[in-house]
DNA sequence: CTAGTTTACGACTGGCGTAATGATT
DNA sequence: AATCATTACGCCAGTCGTAAACTAG
């Protein structure tokens, strides 16, 4: 997960010292982060120059994929906390009861339900 | 990755046991695993109950988003390592020359361009 | 020599497995 | 007692940071 935030920034700052900085990390830690990340997808992602970065199309198509999903995931979180804020807040309401799709014995324990 | 990767195999089992089976590791490792996962999101996902497991509300919203991203990365890593043989095949077709989504300076280092 | 990346290496953290503990029927 | 999940603990792989090495202009 880390790795894929790392190769976003980079992809966007096309400059492994800049990225670092940005992602407070040293720049060998990314240049590793990068490395294994290649090894994983078992694909060149970037092209190191000496005046920079540069994509490579598989390094383009994995990064439209990799905003998706890190996209998507944060998403997920903040959307899972919202329901668990509001299932909470219902509980500790004395005047709703339960509904069909939130049954007590899926937000208490058995010992301690009314 | 790993941890969205046992939650969802864990919602569809609703079983520690099973779930760990079928990914290889122990019940105490995936135990862990979704404790941090929890840990992380700062929300229950599901409730352990003594005749097996069922997902809260957030769980089910959760299990949503992360089928999806896995699936999003998975095709991602795909389509990266494709676009690469893609690459390469043509890149070892002489008959071809270079298109301008592709150049040559991002598939051949600058010393090796005819 | 400078700018930029990678390699080497010691140290630390995270995650797994075994074994023990807890809770419920 | 039996079942299912969590806690405790030792161990190994992964990852970080510092420092050294490498490459191109």
């Amino acid at each position: 997960m880390t790795r894929l935030r790392s190769f976003v920034r980079l992809a966007e700052e096309l400059h492994f010292g800049r990225a670092a900085k940005l992602l407070h990390i040293t720049q060998p830690a990314l240049s590793q982060q990068i490395a294994r990340l290649e090894k994983d997808v078992d694909t060149v992602l970037l092209l190191r120059g000496n005046r920079g970065v540069s994509l490579t199309p598989a390094g383009r198509v994995f990064l439209r994929g990799a905003r998706a999903a890190l996209q998507l995931m944060d998403e997920t979180t903040l959307a899972a906390r919202q329901r668990a804020s509001r299932a909470e807040s219902r509980r500790l309401c004395t005047t709703c009861g339960p509904r069909p799709d939130e049954p007590y014995d899926l937000l208490l324990p058995l010992t301690s339900r009314p």
